[in-house]
DNA sequence: GTCTATATTCGGATAGAC
DNA sequence: GTCTATCCGAATATAGAC
């Protein structure tokens, strides 16, 4: 039964573990974070830790994987479902600003975390598959004639950096508002700077 | 003489440290550096490098507190200068591109190094001066007419966060070409997202 | 002020029983 | 698969000579 899956997600000690280190790297780091600390805080043992995710680094890994790919299906999915490219981009601005809401640690981990300093193998956070596919609504966009002729990187940070530099300030406590609320005078800013006509 | 000013400040052993904390915390970030790294970078033995600086994170504040005040010295500066306030964010625009090419370890530690990790103490990087400074000047354009009545907080996001993103990207390697070439187009956008008229 | 040698702590990782 | 007890290397910080 359904009911069952649910339970057994709640004890499958790897969801334990991705659930505890989100919570323990916002509040001190990935550095200051001591296998002892993820024990405690997931209710795993150390050895199981260890068996199932090799070394602390390959916890980091599996939760930056596991996140990418979901904010990545996630604009897949809202860009897949509009029409215009506006429209896209839109909702996946309105879709990033409500993730900082419902799950602020998800979008410090995306934003801030460092990952150079503890995946060095890892491409750096502009280069990971959202912003990738983000960039490329922007060029389509381009093609479409919605979105001025510009350079597909310079519209792309046009278009998102002020939103994202939003969530940014929310994070960080230095805006102390829901992002809803500033979601149209974002959006309308963002857009001004890369429309068309 | 001028010269032996110049050739004091580089037997300076705390610029010596500043100097080479820079670069190995690009390198390698702030907990992957050891003293013993610092020690043999700067040519500083360990016993001198904590009578002059008390503990590892005294170099980093003391790094961190030095470059934003160049930084806000250097904005303050641009800003006094120009006339309008169009004027006056384009060429702290301008600067911060500059920066990015001439410095752009300098760059990469202000915009991307996790300070609240190493640095509990100090504001987040978005309440720093030199942020501040810019929303100041965002908030006179807004009193002046030449920007939009609209929030100071989107309206700094919307004008500074399309160059700042283009900075990360180019601090990442993600852009290969200097950011010079892209101001003019950069600036574009930025300035259409907020003015008036 | 500068340096070398050293102490002490801490945390990542493992061994091996269950 | 899970757990506890333990090892061991590394890194911060200090002591104390010069």
């Amino acid at each position: 039964m359904k009911g069952s899956a649910a339970i057994r997600r709640l004890e499958d000690p790897r969801q334990q573990v991705l659930d505890a280190v989100l919570v323990l790297f916002r509040r001190q780091g990935y550095f200051a974070t001591s296998i002892q600390d993820i024990s405690r805080e997931s209710g795993v043992s150390v050895g199981s830790i260890y068996h199932h995710f090799g070394d602390k680094e390959g916890i980091a890994r599996t939760l930056y994987q596991t996140l990418t790919e979901q904010m990545s299906a996630r604009i897949s999915w809202i860009s897949a479902r509009q029409g215009s490219v506006h429209d896209q981009c839109r909702e996946i601005v309105r879709a990033l600003f409500e993730m900082t809401e419902s799950a602020p640690l998800v979008m410090d981990f995306m934003l801030y975390a460092k990952h150079r300093e503890f995946l060095p193998e890892e491409k750096p956070i502009c280069s990971s598959r959202p912003f990738e596919l983000m960039r490329t609504v922007v060029a389509a966009g381009i093609q479409t004639g919605e979105i001025r002729k510009i350079d597909v990187m310079v519209a792309s940070t046009s278009l998102f950096g002020g939103p994202i530099r939003m969530i940014m300030a929310r994070l960080d406590g230095v805006l102390q508002a829901p992002l809803s609320g500033y979601l149209d005078e974002v959006w309308d800013c963002a857009w001004r700077s890369v429309a068309a006509g």
